[in-house]
DNA sequence: ATAGGGTTATTT
DNA sequence: AAATAACCCTAT
């Protein structure tokens, strides 16, 4: 697997996912000059940022693991001689695994008004992906994929490296996630005597403060997991309907589901 | 400024 | 040695 040079902290995989969603793959200059992203990006560039969402999106769309497109790559054909100089006929691959029925799932050139939200995002995947012959199932569920390990922090955690870099101690971050995940409002059980101590002494101001910041941040992300569901239900009734090749626009299933 | 191809570097 | 991630280069 990877092991890089500049790792990008999960901060900053969490910032680009946020800017991704909320103005689109390929504004890269946009999210790092938001001012929400700004100081998390800071030290990445708008070419930095793209190519770490060319990864993700590679890693994540590419379940299991992608057929070896590699290119032979002739370094040094040095010692090996050209085993027949004659031309190399390649028969017909075909490699027609999906074969597409007929123009399915064609995206509407111009819709302006989004009735929701969640239409709006599938919108924005497809016009994102500008698939020509339509967007790929698969990428649209990947696409999808992604609001899901946005909400639920769960899948973000997995992947949860920092081997000795940072011990990353977010409570707030880890109440969350699980709140999020399964709703299990389990207290850290793991509160020695100086911590307790701390928190007697925190004073209940910063409580108010704190509970209220979390009220908010709870009814966000439930807010979040309803909309993924329905984004969900919506992507198995596309993914049913272009599997049987029926042909099907964006506003025939906006009128139906929205 | 962005997309894509290609290279370097690290991990398994 | 292969896979992966960050980085680099170039055409549009």
């Amino acid at each position: 697997m990877g092991a890089p040079k500049q790792k990008w902290t999960s901060e900053e995989e969490e910032a680009l996912r946020r800017g991704v969603l909320k103005h689109g793959a390929g504004k890269w200059r946009t999210i790092q000059k938001d001012p929400e992203f700004s100081p998390v990006l800071s030290s990445r560039s708008n070419i930095d940022l793209k190519d770490k969402w060319r990864n993700l999106s590679f890693s994540a769309s590419g379940l299991g693991s992608r057929d070896k497109l590699r290119v032979p790559r002739p370094k040094a054909p040095s010692s090996s001689p050209s085993p027949s100089p004659q031309l190399l006929l390649l028969s017909a691959p075909n490699n027609v695994a999906e074969a597409s029925p007929p123009e399915d799932c064609e995206k509407s050139p111009q819709d302006d008004k989004t009735p929701s939200p969640k239409f709006s995002m599938i919108l924005e995947a497809l016009d994102e992906l500008k698939e020509p012959n339509g967007s790929e199932v698969a990428t649209i569920c990947n696409f999808i994929e992604i609001d899901k390990s946005y909400k639920l922090t769960d899948s973000y955690a997995k992947r949860a490296l920092a081997p000795m870099k940072d011990p990353s101690l977010k409570k707030k971050d880890s109440a969350k996630s699980s709140k999020a995940a399964k709703g299990v409002g389990q207290l850290s059980p793991a509160l020695d005597a100086a911590e307790a101590a701390a928190m007697k002494v925190a004073d209940a101001e910063a409580k108010s403060h704190l509970a209220n910041e979390h009220m908010m941040e709870v009814e966000r992300i439930g807010k979040m997991a309803e909309e993924t569901e329905s984004l969900l239900e919506l992507a198995s009734e596309l993914y049913e309907r272009c599997s049987r090749g029926e042909a099907l626009t964006i506003l025939q299933v906006a009128h139906r589901e929205f």
